[in-house]
DNA sequence: TATGCATGTTTGTACATGCAACTATTAAAG
DNA sequence: CTTTAATAGTTGCATGTACAAACATGCATA
């Protein structure tokens, strides 16, 4: 009845591609948001809140949990470090930088792996497809907001 | 960084998509996802919520707390009217009903309107590649069950 | 320098959704 | 016919994520 409706099957999709992704993050112990975050920061230490909201298009206060998250597990911590007093700045603990080559294999096995499921074409496809649209949904929505 | 990621982006475009259905459904009072429902059992009613759980793509347990809320405010009913006495048939009330035309008229537009903004083909061809994905990824998901 | 505006972060609250444990009922096997 | 196993549904708890309000700090201007 839904057949051809996109939201319907994006919702779908994201459903079922997080219970693979979510397995496959389990034994490391973080769900898969969680660990991506771990990763970003990991590769880039000692951003802002902020600044990891924008590169993860999450929002603020995701991020916020997210962090408050990763640092009770004595991953990451937040330093008060720059000037303005306001912001803070991420960074992995010694725990969060053992966990970086267990991360680093997974995301790339997953890489392989639903590569080999579903089609290395079909895969990169869509991500393109998927790109073109978030940008495209974000400039509709600023749109949006200044009308 | 996580640019060619299947999951970062399946999960960010989701995320996108779902603000602008929000917004659509807003007037209707409802969300996406129980709009949705709703729209569903206005077109066949009198499924068992195990039905609508299976047609939906959902889990059961999400489907009770659906069928909850709807109920809440009116719009559906339970009725326990099979020889089996544990299920329940799901059905639109009045009030339910009178929300039809809005309903369809509401996705009618969104289809347009996101087809307009993302490319009538680009949808398409998406769509399909999505609903692809999904029987693959349970077909994969079935075999990790009985391994 | 005091006052008000802007900005970074946190927190309260809400919704979508799932899993696992529970209840109620039916079906199957002894 | 009783015990056992299967099935339909519900519920407690957890996670992901957002919005809006609160809070804290810094900046600009009178």
């Amino acid at each position: 009845m839904f057949d051809e409706c996109l939201y319907f099957n994006a919702t779908k999709f994201t459903r079922l591609i997080n219970f693979f992704w979510a397995e496959a993050y389990r034994p490391i112990g973080l769900s898969p948001s969680h660990a991506y975050l771990l990763q970003f920061i990991l590769n880039q230490p000692g951003e802002t809140l902020q600044n990891l909201a924008e590169k993860m298009d999450l929002k603020l206060s995701t991020v916020t949990r997210f962090v408050d998250v990763l640092s009770a597990k004595g991953l990451v911590e937040r330093r008060k470090e720059n000037k303005d007093k306001r912001e803070c700045s991420v960074y992995p603990t010694i725990e969060g930088k053992e966990l970086k080559t267990d991360l680093d294999r997974t995301s790339k096995i997953l890489r392989k792996e639903i590569r080999k499921i579903l089609g290395d074409k079909s895969v990169s496809d869509t991500v393109s497809l998927l790109k073109k649209f978030s940008i495209q949904i974000k400039i509709e929505k600023e749109r949006g907001n200044n009308a």
